[in-house]
Formats: structure tokens, sequence, C-alpha cells
DNA sequence: GGTGAAATGGGAGTAGC
DNA sequence: GCTACTCCCATTTCACC
């Protein structure tokens, strides 16, 4: 088990990734306006954070519903060992599952899913239940998506 | 319940936000450069795609361990009616639950959260051990994550 | 570690087609 | 959708603190 420590971050690099959280198009020359130091500066403590590995890249925020994946889904799996390796590349291989996690429970994974539509379901499911139990739990409403990151006080709270 | 019909997008649109999904920070000369068009005219979609809400933002993407939150969990809350306002601003409140989900089974709720560590999740559990029984899914690796939303067949499959 | 300035190359935005 | 144009931004390099 690979074991990750902690970068040692100050809090002008926290603020700018507050910022780069919710707007990661901003171009230096604002961000730094924001935070009060110079573009140039930003742009060098931004270069380090991406080398250190602490920014892993840059996404898109898209719309499920517009792209015509109004449906949400998360699945509870849970698998024999003979067919980890499968559930692994059907995971993969499918464009409705986004996520795949395997947590505590020997045999336990947790995937989200998204669909165009309920009938989309049941095609989804047969591909899983080959492989084991699967509990489903459709997803009706969101409340909390993509909450940023940010510092939290070292005290266990 | 509001209706959220699908936008219409052809081959290059799709091309863009795949593109965009893994390299958000690209310029649009370079993006229209290996889709074949010009930085104008891959500006204009991309700035149609804003105004239509496909496109909803530009996120970083950040590494958990080297922030500082190696420890991933999702749980699984039962809470009676009564509690569903609270649990809401707790969810909203908290920094370490990252996202919450309603759904079906009239009072369940689905958090993903984010600690420091594994002595940070008790003091979270009895956040919200008083609102219900919470079923609690440590992650210990993840296999898929940001799976890029592509275009599907219409059929279904 | 930051500023400020100058120079370069390239991106963004606009207007006309 | 493209081209041509202008303006702004990113990047590097310098001296400086």
């Amino acid at each position: 088990m690979s074991r990750v420590t902690a970068v040692n971050l100050d809090e002008v690099d926290w603020r700018i990734l507050a910022i780069l959280q919710a707007e990661a198009r901003i171009s230096f020359k604002e961000l730094g306006h924001r935070i009060g130091l110079t573009g140039t500066a930003i742009a060098e403590r931004v270069r380090k954070l991406e080398d250190e590995g602490v920014i892993e890249g840059y996404n898109v925020n898209l719309n499920r519903e517009k792209l015509g994946f109004p449906v949400m889904a998360f699945l509870k799996l849970r698998v024999n060992a003979e067919h980890c390796k499968h559930l692994r590349e059907q995971s993969i291989a499918l464009p409705e599952v986004i996520e795949m996690h395997r947590v505590v429970g020997s045999e336990y994974y947790i995937l989200k899913i998204v669909l165009p539509s309920m009938q989309h379901l049941e095609a989804v499911l047969e591909k899983f239940l080959q492989f084991g139990a699967v509990d489903v739990s459709i997803v009706l409403s969101t409340t909390v998506d993509r909450k940023r990151l940010q510092k939290q006080s070292s005290e266990t709270r």
C-alpha cells in the first residue's frame, strides 16, 4: 500500500485552489488580482502545484440532464472473488459507469452510474447480476455535489 | 418535478466536450487545431454550450491524498422525516461531506465524505447517528473516477 | 519568495465576408 | 464557418528587494 504524504500548502495556495475549483479557466493575471499578487507569482505557484501532483488536471463541469443522462444511481455489488477481474473490465468498458470504488467488506464494490432513462437500468443491471448480488439506489435529487476541498483544522473535530 | 430536455449536440460538440473534460484549460486555438476548425469557431460553440447550460463551469482536479484527505467513505443514512432538514444543513456545513444524494426508499440518503484520517471518522459518524441509522462503506481503492460522459447510442442496449 | 519592466509569441474577441 | 485585425495575456528573463 503506497503511503502518500500530504504536501505543505500555505494560505495563498489554498486560496488559489479555492478559486480554481470554481473557475478553472480564469487567467493567472485575474487570479493574482483577486489574491493580491502578480500574475507571474501565481503562475509559478500553480506550476509548482501541478509538478507536485496536487493539481492533477482541469475538468469541465457538465449538465447530465442536458446531455441526455437524467438518471443516476448507485450500485453496491457483492462479487465472488473469481469475478472481480471481469467486473473491473466491465466497469471500465461501460460508459454508464462513471465511478467504481472497492469498499471494506472483502468483496464489495460501489458503482456510480448514469443512464439516458430508467429503461436502460434493467439492461445495465443484467450485466452485473451475473457477477453477484446487486443493491440499487436510484438518485432522486442531489443536495451537495463536488463540494470544494478546503483547509480543515488539524484537530480531530 | 422539473423536466429538463436534452440539448441537441452534433459530433463536433461531443468532440469538444470530450477534450474539455480532460483538459479544460486548453486554448480555443489548440482545441480547434485538434478538431480541424479555427479557434474562433470553437470559441463560439463553447460559448453556446455555456449559454445553454450544458457547460456549467470549469474545475480543477485535485489529489485528495496530497491535500490531506486520504480517507474516503460512503454513508447510507436512514433518516426520520423530522430530521431531514437538519441533515441537509449538516451536510452543507460540514466540509467533510462532498456529495449528498437523496435516493429511493422514502428517507434514504447517500453521502460521500473525505477525511484526514480514520480517527476523524468517528467524530463525523457521531454527528449523523443522531438522525438515524448509518451504514458505512470505507473506500479501499478507486478503479474508475470521473469517467467522461460520452455520446451513447440511443437504443436500449 | 516576491516585484516590476521589457520583449516575444500566442490567444481572445470583433467585424466583415 | 473563415480571415484579418486589434488587444490582451502568458511566459521568459532581467535587475532588484
